[in-house]
DNA sequence: GTGATGATCTTCT
DNA sequence: GAAGATCATCACG
């Protein structure tokens, strides 16, 4: 399969093409409801989804989630030795403590960041991992946050680069731990949400995580089977799902 | 395309 | 003081 040809066609206007000041949030937006679940369960549900962040100047971005991975809570039996919540709260993972629905989005290697999305009640700090998107809309912007030129149009293997990981994503989108840690995404004003514009995902692959030392075979890493934009090793085996 | 390596700094022990 | 849910770059096949 030509893996290039799987990058699709932006969906939403351009800023500049909507008529307006700004776009509107393409779709529905996810109730709180959609996160107060085990992590395993929200995971795949969140694929297909739009990840959509309007930044500061009103240029919105949206990407279409189509990798994640499940953290369990401490309270999990076994715990996740992966987790960050797994020694239970501090003050950098506080935000998994609270209400589902939150992001939790944190600084890595020195240089990067990550987001996840809270899930479970208050108090069981089960969380995803956001870890790659299609660019949907807001791709000239996501090329500048990520350094690349933008208004040129882009070589497939280059814009499917753009979301294609936990910290290429949260570059793209703009997303750093200051301004968008904590942030409710159900509320309908906030500037990170997560939609559904009725993109439906019947078919899931499940494999084990990626990047991790602990727990290094449970299989909570969710992805589009043959996306293009999904990361990771392209060998990685897993199985395939059917969602109900 | 695959694998090795270094950058760089926050968080926790 | 050590480790880390990563990425870009380079060498090699």
């Amino acid at each position: 399969m030509e893996e290039s040809a799987q990058i699709e066609v932006p969906r939403l206007p351009k800023l500049s093409e909507s008529g307006r000041g700004v776009d509107p949030m393409p779709g529905r937006l996810l109730p709180r409801a959609f996160y107060e679940s085990a992590p395993e369960r929200v995971a795949p549900r969140l694929l297909g989804k739009l990840l959509v962040h309007r930044e500061s100047g009103g240029v919105l971005l949206a990407g279409r989630i189509v990798e994640v991975e499940a953290y369990l809570g401490p309270h999990n039996s076994p715990p996740d030795p992966a987790a960050h919540s797994h020694r239970g709260p501090t003050p950098r993972n506080m935000v998994l403590f609270g209400h589902a629905g939150h992001a939790y989005v944190y600084a890595i290697y020195g240089r990067y960041f990550c987001m996840n999305v809270s899930c479970e009640t208050k108090g069981q700090a089960g969380c995803v991992l956001i870890r790659a998107l299609e660019p949907v809309a807001g791709l000239d912007e996501m090329a500048r946050n990520r350094g690349l030129p933008a208004g040129v149009a882009l070589p497939d293997r280059v814009a499917r680069q753009l979301t294609s990981g936990p910290s290429r994503l949260c570059q793209a989108l703009g997303l750093v731990r200051a301004s968008h840690n904590g942030l409710d995404l159900t509320e309908a004003g906030s500037p990170l949400q997560v939609r559904d514009d009725g993109f439906a995902v019947s078919e899931v692959m499940v494999t084990a995580r990626i990047g991790i030392k602990e727990a290094v075979d449970w299989p909570l890493r969710f992805a589009l089977p043959g996306h293009a934009c999904v990361s990771g090793p392209k060998t990685l085996t897993g199985k395939r799902i059917f969602l109900s």
